[in-house]
DNA sequence: CGCGATCGTCGAAGCGCTTCGACGATCGGC
DNA sequence: GCCGATCGTCGAAGCGCTTCGACGATCGCG
């Protein structure tokens, strides 16, 4: 491997001086910086990112903290990675991946050994241990989540509370009053994972602006799940027209119930989902449905924490607007 | 940040002292060491990766080049990484998360500039560009997959051979003659992903060793993919009695698909899938299946890029046996 | 009891890069 | 034509760690 030093040989120049060029830091000529350019090339040298991160205190690497348990919810989780890796790779960081599993501990091992510039962590609780200890470090951090207390630290997401508003907007425009609200599992809201409290709480604030009969209930996993979720709302509020359904994983087996109870979708039952879009359209109606973008909230996290990296002024709080998608599942009554 | 220079003068010994307190490749007196390990908790002190990297010429870090589009395979793929992680740090090392997308010149880049230790590389193709490119690293590189020619790289992956093999005497061992395979979308045999073809020749001579009567086909995605290729199946071999599935997005279209025909599973038909466990649970009728064992494999792959580190001997081609569990979705005829 | 081996520690060199201050050369303004 | 800025480059220091060789002290063995 060849250094900076053998660079700067093959081009007649000071060490420093390729350094110039390699950064722009200073001025150089048009001609010293095609010499050393093309001994670059010749040679392949690449810098060594240990040497510049020693010199420099910059490593040009993110940490990406994803609950990698293998339950639920995994292709959103994958679709932030995604837009994470990218957007990072296109401000020329790269992506250190951690687990939730290892909480606290994680963050500050690569923070305190100067492993990343910079921390984007997912899957946040209301009153998140890691919180505390993300505002100790010395690297700044953006959260794709909002817990209780996030003064101070840069959260992106969803407005969840805007996007309950919107599902109970359009199915009240579609004459619906009876609806229902088909929650995330139990355990999401035990772990007060802050998204399904900030939907349930706009979806009850909605109910009351638009004057709704409404009933929620959490959602086991599975057809057993579904099936006594769906009777636990029908018990509770008679001539349901429309269901909410908050919990992807409930999607399929929901319908499945639907049909074999005889209830049709839409005509019978209207449903609004809160789902990644290629969910919504691979079941066998397609759905209408509020995305989940997650390729917006992921590249958003990563503008926040360049922002932050370099300086510049950032919005603390970021909730992106929903927008629902109308597709096959509602109806007019 | 406290250097090891301020554990020295804390700890009253030489920095060298520390360093080798840490590392352990040189003794240090019980009470030396205890007086360190004082200093460095009391100071909190955690090394600076890029100053060790640089000095040692190891980072500790092994990239993971996972195949980030958000199509297909998520859960797999996700189990995958998961896994790699996991056994990564317990090896102390940590993952770098790289995209397919990035292809020869993301590896090359991390390579070159000494970012990892070594590279676990994901779907791989029957020609990938990326063997040529993996060659010339000074860092090893341990594949998930089984490309054409790896000779003098680390191959790991289920042995989806003697899958297909134990797919068909499983079903053989039943009474079954007259067996079709709904085989991957033909985009997965277009990009000719490797155990797509180890699979289906796995399966044919299978299916001449125990005498079968099989018809093979590709499957595209969605009800209607499954509905052409069930047509095309049975219209090429009357009377089938059992399917085997190689294709996890498949499998619910085709339950449906089959309930909707009246054929009911497994009183009129058999079925065998491949695919992981949960995903053979999470069906209508629990799957007899044989098990995509992603985190053996993600695991391995780590256990064996870390013997490859410190210059152990590693079988290069390791394909992990395939075990069938039985459940409800095979009857005897 | 003497001598080589081992133990425990230190000092210094160096890993490959960035960055700061310095310095000659060129430039523009008066 | 002189002076202060600016331009383009260099040299050296230093980032925080590992590792090698050295060296006194202790040990085991004949």
């Amino acid at each position: 491997m060849p250094t900076i030093n053998d660079v700067a040989k093959a081009a007649g120049v000071s060490p420093s001086t390729v350094s110039y060029v390699l950064s722009g830091r200073r001025p150089i000529s048009a001609e010293t910086r095609a010499r050393v350019q093309a001994a670059i090339a010749e040679l392949g040298f690449h810098p060594h990112a240990g040497a510049r991160a020693l010199a420099s205190s910059k490593t040009n690497v993110i940490a990406l903290v994803a609950p990698l348990r293998v339950d639920v919810n995994v292709p959103v989780i994958m679709q932030f990675a995604t837009a994470v890796v990218t957007a990072a790779r296109s401000y020329n960081h790269d992506v250190l991946l951690l687990t939730k599993d290892e909480g606290t501990a994680g963050l500050e091992r690569v923070a305190h050994s100067t492993m990343v510039d910079a921390l984007i962590v997912m899957d946040l609780e209301r009153d998140d241990l890691r919180i505390p200890a993300l505002r100790k470090l010395k690297q700044p951090s953006v959260l794709i989540g909002l817990p209780a207390d996030h003064s101070g630290i840069a959260c992106v997401d969803l407005d969840f509370g805007a996007a309950a508003r919107e599902a109970l907007a359009h199915l009240a425009g579609h004459g619906h009053r009876r609806i229902g609200l088909v929650g995330p599992s139990p355990a999401v809201y035990k772990r007060q994972t802050t998204y399904a409290d900030r939907f349930l709480t706009g979806f009850l604030e909605a109910s009351a602006e638009f004057d709704l009969r409404t009933v929620t209930h959490p959602c086991e996993p599975g057809a057993e799940g579904v099936r006594s979720c769906m009777a636990d709302l029908d018990a509770e509020l008679d001539g349901l027209t429309a269901l909410v359904v908050h919990n992807e994983e409930a999607l399929r087996p929901l319908l499945d119930l639907l049909h074999a109870t005889g209830r049709r979708v839409p005509e019978d039952i209207s449903i609004v989902a809160i789902c990644p879009r290629d969910v919504a359209t691979s079941m066998p109606i397609n759905l209408t449905s509020i995305d989940i973008p997650a390729h917006d909230v992921g590249t958003l996290a990563v503008e926040t924490a360049m922002r932050l990296l370099d300086g510049r002024r950032v919005e603390y709080t970021r909730l992106l607007a929903p927008s629902l998608v109308e597709r096959d599942s509602c109806r007019e009554i």
